[in-house]
DNA sequence: AGAATAGTGTCTGTAAGACAGTATAGT
DNA sequence: ACTATACTGTCTTACAGACACTATTCT
């Protein structure tokens, strides 16, 4: 029926009643641990969720998110609100999926636009400490996936765990919740954090190898061409490396 | 402002005029070479455009969509239109992008969402034969993009084509193009079809090594266990292979 | 015989996997 | 001396890359 062909009578049918933007915003969060010497910081994948006020779910929580306006596309509106939630900018946020289930939204036709998005910490806490708001929290994302947020929010906080994972091992994305310079150790921490079940005994030996890798991180120098270390985690200075500008092309087929 | 707190209000700003699908089509047509001896066929990347016959874009081709209606997900939406335009139901479309800008449709505020399809050309041939209309037709990928297609289309086309190169590369949808059997030269020629600068000098020892490519294809076997094959395309009968269950889980980091 | 496709043999270098061993430095 | 992290050595097996060679069958 509905053709492109016959687009201009459209109006004659029911339009939405609004295209918001929902933003999955994902942040690692360390956690000493206490141990009598220095040691590697305990870190959890967190998701930031505020609770609303108004019907409806009313008290619920649910992610973060508005209206697109009719100046804006949805990726601006996305931006718009991540600043808002967070007061950061310039952090990497990507669309991933269309919520389109009739009745998905009690307050009418609502199709709903998701984002995800990787804060690193550091870059969080600046917001989080003039906020300090009830209302808007982090949660780690296995408890916010037992939690009964509001509309079809489980779905797509379960969609956009699907994707990080997926992503964490396909490409760099593991860039976005580390610092400029670090060290394997703590790459391996970041992707274990997001992809429980990665498990790579002779990781050191396989990045490092940057005929296979293509060179995707590389060894930092300091002004005098020598190799820069840090101790901020162990007794022993571990090489810092950071990531090139190389995005891998991955191919089953060789 | 139109934080989800305050969602409610948001019928006070202007909604959307519609939120249509649009399809990008893509099959692989197969043109035999008439050489003296059997030989691999032609084969070239096509996609499904009509030709627009109402304002706006009058007499433009464009991507086969229309509006989804407020009692299906726009996922509906595409298979409905799909549907009517090829009368095929049970092939593999994927949503993958949203389509925003402000403008981009001189009828009001539509927020468009494309999809791409796969079509196996002989499941296309027979509604082809049956439809046979002159606003109906397959263009060449090539042809296509140098096009004046009508709205965004020709970014659409652009995204989608870039999609299912690299999907061509990390995922076994080239399964989609091929028959249920396939042999080794049919597979390598729908990658390079997809993916021109595809190159592989060792292809066949690859793809058949089952320990480092996990198993994605098998022998083909008949009823009594013997490999089966096929000489179709050559003199000398070629293995037959399909594709197995296991999606490949490919990795940066090991 | 020649065309057109479908493989196999073999050699070389490199990488992966396992795992024990050494290195560094703070308490 | 012990802890906690950061590597390195070495061995084995497997795969990648190259490329020449054989195999099959139709015309």
């Amino acid at each position: 029926m509905a053709e492109n062909e016959s687009n201009y009578e459209a109006s004659r049918y029911r339009t939405p009643d609004g295209a918001p933007t929902d933003i999955v915003i994902f942040t690692i969060v360390s956690t000493e641990r206490g141990t009598l010497k220095k040691s590697l910081p305990k870190r959890d994948l967190q998701v930031l969720l505020i609770q609303r006020k108004i019907w409806p779910y009313e008290g619920a929580w649910a992610l973060p998110g508005g209206f697109t306006l009719d100046t804006e596309t949805v990726y601006d509106c996305a931006r718009r609100e991540l600043k808002e939630e967070t007061g950061v900018d310039d952090v990497h946020i990507e669309y991933f999926n269309v919520y389109s289930e009739p009745g998905r939204d009690p307050r009418g036709w609502i199709i709903s636009h998701a984002f995800l998005a990787l804060v690193n910490e550091r870059v969080l806490q600046r917001r989080r400490a003039s906020v300090d708001a009830a209302d808007v929290q982090l949660f780690p994302v296995e408890e916010a996936l037992k939690m009964d947020l509001a509309f079809d929010h489980r779905q797509i906080l379960e969609d956009a765990l699907g994707e990080i994972r997926q992503q964490m091992l396909t490409t760099t994305i593991a860039r976005e919740l580390l610092p400029e310079e670090f060290t394997i150790s703590e790459l391996y921490q970041v992707i274990q954090t997001v992809v429980p079940e990665f498990q790579e005994q002779n990781f050191i030996r396989k990045i490092t190898s940057t005929q296979s890798r293509q060179g995707i991180i590389e060894e930092v120098r300091d002004g005098n061409g020598g190799l820069k270390q840090s101790n901020l985690y162990s007794q022993r200075a571990a090489q810092l490396y950071r990531f090139t500008d190389l995005e891998p092309r991955l191919s089953i087929y060789g």
